[in-house]
DNA sequence: ATGGTGGCACCGCCA
């Protein structure tokens, strides 16, 4: 047995947060770190640092918004870019090692309910359904991760009733989302903190001393598939590497399964 | 707080 340890952090500019990552990177050793919000081109992205860090980088991105990075320790043996019929944005990234697959995504954020991108976040969530069931089935082995902007649960933003309208929170996005979790994921996070309220990943750059006054959302996964889901060890919420120089408005979100085997042996 | 900050673009946009 074997510890395949996983992270997801969106770093709200991976140039501006590249010290900060490479320093997480070294101190925590996981076997992949999923990046989103890089905000990097793909001619511009800082790959030379991972590389010398002993990590493999797979970057899909472009000028200023979204962009996606799957950082791994060995190569994958597979990678996919995006949905088969095309994306606008680099927001999805799938990685195969071996028989694991990693799904890394950066869920649209929506901006607000009434316009035309909170549709487009909706009809995001049941594309990526039609992929899973186009290309994958619930008995592979999948741990699906990243900014999914989307709060599941009441315990899982500061403030529910006050929030019920936000695109990370309306009642809409909550249901688009549950439909990927029926064909086959479960929360692992949750899975080890079960009713555990005040567990955020993100925290409104805007608000005053928002960690401090527990101001935050849980809008950061690590989710699996049912044969995955039971073989993870532990998860948490590294909220303690938000406290640096220039942190970003989110923090690390990591898990740990014990396999029978990892790329990284 | 119908406000607040931060990153990147370019002369606002996005979160």
């Amino acid at each position: 047995m074997t510890t395949f340890k996983i992270a997801t952090f969106n770093a709200n500019s991976i140039r501006t947060r590249l010290a900060q990552i490479l320093e997480w990177l070294a101190r925590e050793r996981p076997d992949v770190l999923c990046v989103q919000e890089t905000k990097v081109q793909d001619s511009e992205f800082p790959a030379q640092p991972f590389q010398d860090a002993g990590y493999s980088v797979a970057f899909n991105g472009q000028k200023a918004y979204a962009g996606v990075a799957l950082i791994s320790r060995t190569p994958p043996d597979i990678l996919a870019a995006g949905f088969p019929n095309g994306d606008d944005q680099p927001r999805l990234q799938r990685a195969t090692f071996g028989d694991l697959v990693v799904i890394n995504t950066y869920v649209p954020q929506g901006r607000a309910p009434d316009s035309e991108h909170f549709q487009y976040k909706l009809q995001w969530f049941a594309r990526f359904r039609q992929l899973l069931e186009q290309q994958h089935t619930p008995e592979q082995s999948i741990v699906w991760v990243g900014d999914f902007n989307v709060a599941t649960s009441d315990l899982d933003v500061y403030n529910p009733t006050g929030l019920r309208d936000h695109v990370d929170f309306h009642p809409a996005a909550q249901a688009a989302l549950e439909q990927v979790r029926q064909w086959g994921f479960e929360d692992v996070f949750r899975r080890h903190h079960p009713d555990e309220p005040g567990q955020f990943s993100y925290w409104d750059y805007r608000a005053h001393n928002p960690v401090e006054r527990g101001v935050g959302w849980r809008i950061d996964h690590i989710w699996a598939t049912p044969n995955l889901a039971e073989r993870s060890a532990r998860a948490w919420i590294d909220v303690a590497a938000r406290h640096a120089a220039r942190p970003s408005d989110h923090t690390f979100v990591v898990a740990e399964f014990a396999l029978s085997h990892t790329p990284s042996d």
